[in-house]
DNA sequence: AACTTCACG
DNA sequence: ACGTACGTGAAGTTT
């Protein structure tokens, strides 16, 4: 047995690795005396992050309390394996870190269900979530185990965060290779490892009793535990990618992305992605570039391009002017280099052995608790569908999207108690139109397609809280609209500003913390509290998805489902049951909230995501 | 690491 | 006192 202490909060610790069946049996006897005793830390060491990769392998999985760490060697396979298999399986309750990933870690490798993991886990990264939701960046802890312990634990806790990554540089790693490269023996590795399972041992009480006393519902606990195992479940599900597809896409996209940088190259810019070349050919050609950024240089987005190439937002000539052929070819040049790289490209290098992308679906991700999902599966051009196309439903099903309406609209309404916007939803149909509706509204029969568009572009200045300028640089429309617009909206809707206004001051008198709906705590950024109206709807729009996700699962559907996007659940089911499902998709994403009814439209195409945007396949 | 840009809801 | 577009992930360039 090797064996390592340390010190923790002023506590000696001991690190426990066995190395032979003798060494096991003590695990094991420790393990049942702590398990009677109450939780028992659980973390892996893996080769990477790349779950689903070919090459990912299972390293160590250690398990612990707040005293003694035990690093079994997974990688040793035999006994070791048997012992770690068989702990994991007789803990009765569980603390891990970011559960998700380990529950998907072990199910993967070690071929325990994540199913029966996550209804014993506690997760100290969603109690820290639900604590304060803000990256460091914003002025929170941020969710790490490290900064999280050296706040709630001990000061010096990340100190081996940082010995272990000097000693991933002194062996010619790097902090991606070390992972996978470093001996499993490594003093400093066997004690990094053992003391996370401590640290997340020791985090757990701490921020329980900080929940508890913040008054923050245990409901809203187990209910993030729910969602975070329904997440897990779908990435685990992943997405089937036509690779014959992708493959020829990127080198479509390659070539032409190539083509317009030749021509940028002969007006003097050298790399596309130079703002400053692009700025400085294009005022060579005699282009007046008026828009800063944020710290003072010249902005040349794709929003001041746009008009330079006489092109208007859906890329159509305008015939306002002769295009600048520079600007039209950074536009083309960079699209295509991104459409390529960042999707394409992406979905060939992120294959799994079984020829599928596993994207990362972060439960509770953003300071308002929305998810998050990676390898831009979130952000895929919705304008065309030739990247979609290149994710297929499986054999013999067919892609089914279904959407909420209008959902932070409907949110606001109940959330505000907005009289007038209530009474629209309740008396619309299936199809109603709560922009129109507005429209209707305020200029009766006399209401235009273009008045429409000027009032949803209000609406979602409330929903956003912007103010004239933005809004009319949105929407296109004059600023002198769009203020008579906002002042005309108000007088329907009085009960947004009264409810913006009620939610700051509770934020304000509960330490700039704006409590949701449900409990969730968001604090508000002092210099920005207008942004309070945002973070309840969208916050609260996020925990409707959450609760369809719950009736999906209730109702059978959790199989289909592969992602959820906002304020849509995408689902793959058999081509023969596609109109059954779909129904029952919407019917799981129905219901009232405070007298407001939430509605659902279900979408189904054909093989491909694509075929949902406009195309025949 | 910071900045800029661009893709989405 | 007044008015403020919100939230992400990812790539490329510059510092």
């Amino acid at each position: 047995m090797i064996e390592y202490r340390h010190e923790i909060a002023g506590d000696t610790i001991t690190v426990h690795v066995p190395e032979t069946p003798e060494d096991l049996q003590e695990f094991s006897a420790w393990l049942d005396r702590a398990r009677r005793r109450g939780p028992v830390a659980v973390d892996t060491e893996t080769t990477g992050l790349e779950i689903f990769g070919p090459s990912f392998r299972l390293r160590t999985v250690q398990f612990g309390d707040a005293r003694d760490a035990w690093v079994i060697l997974y990688e040793r396979g035999g006994y070791h394996q048997a012992y770690a298999r068989d702990a994991l399986r007789r803990c009765r309750e569980i603390l891990i870190h970011n559960a998700a990933y380990d529950w998907l870690v072990i199910n993967r490798c070690a071929g325990i269900p994540l199913e029966e993991l996550a209804p014993r886990t506690t997760d100290s990264r969603i109690l820290a979530m639900l604590h304060d939701p803000r990256p460091p960046q914003d002025g929170g802890i941020g969710t790490a185990l490290k900064p999280l312990s050296a706040r709630w634990v001990d000061p010096s806790a990340p100190d081996t965060q940082n010995g272990l990554t000097a000693v991933f540089n002194s062996l010619g790693y790097t902090k991606e290779t070390g992972w996978a490269g470093i001996d499993l023996l490594h003093p400093t590795y066997l004690l990094y490892a053992g003391l996370d399972v401590i640290l997340t041992a020791r985090l757990v009480p701490v921020l329980r009793a900080e929940l508890h006393r913040l008054g923050v519902p245990v409901r809203l606990v187990e209910y993030e535990h729910e969602i975070a195992r329904l997440c897990a479940v779908m990435q685990r599900a992943g997405l089937l990618v036509d690779q014959e597809y992708a493959q020829q896409l990127a080198r479509r996209l390659a070539e032409e992305a190539e083509r317009y940088a030749a021509l940028a190259a002969r007006y003097g810019v050298v790399s596309l992605g130079s703002p400053a070349q692009v700025a400085e050919a294009l005022q060579g050609m005699g282009e007046a570039l008026t828009e800063r950024t944020q710290t003072g240089a010249l902005k040349v987005d794709k929003a001041v391009l746009l008009p330079l190439a006489d092109l208007d937002r859906d890329w159509q000539r305008i015939g306002a002017r002769e295009p600048n052929p520079l600007a039209d070819a950074v536009l083309r040049g960079k699209r295509a280099g991104k459409w390529g790289v960042s999707y394409a490209e992406r979905f060939i290098s992120k294959l799994s052995a079984e020829g599928r992308i596993h994207p990362t679906v972060s439960a509770l991700a953003a300071r308002t608790g929305r998810m998050s999902v990676t390898d831009g599966l979130h952000q895929l051009p919705s304008s065309d569908h030739v990247i979609r196309r290149a994710i297929l439903a499986e054999p013999g099903h067919v892609m089914i999207s279904t959407d909420f309406q209008a959902i932070e609209m409907r949110v606001l309404a109940a959330l505000a108690d907005v009289r007038k916007m209530k009474a629209g939803f309740l008396s619309g149909g299936d199809s109603f139109d709560i922009h129109a509706y507005t429209a209707r509204l305020i200029k009766g029969d006399a209401a235009t397609p273009k008045h429409r568009k000027i009032f949803k572009g209000a609406g979602f200045g409330k929903v956003y809280g912007g103010g004239v300028t933005t809004i009319a640089r949105q929407t296109g429309a004059p600023e002198e609209e769009i203020a008579q617009a906002l002042i005309a909206y108000d007088r329907q809707f009085p009960e947004i500003k009264r409810a913006a206004r009620r939610w700051q001051r509770e934020a304000f008198q509960n330490g700039m913390v704006y409590i949701s709906a449900v409990g969730r705590r968001l604090p508000l950024d002092r210099d920005r509290t207008y942004a309070v109206v945002n973070y309840a709807c969208q916050s609260v729009a996020r925990d409707v998805l959450g609760q369809a996700m719950l009736n999906v699962e209730s109702a059978g559907l959790l199989p289909y489902c592969r992602l959820p996007i906002h304020d849509e659940l995408l689902a793959s089911a058999p081509r023969e049951n596609a109109e059954e499902v779909a129904r029952e998709f919407e019917k799981c994403m129905t219901w009232d909230l405070y007298g407001v009814p939430i509605t659902a439209e279900a979408e189904i195409g054909g093989r491909s995501w694509g075929s949902l945007y406009g195309a025949d396949f």
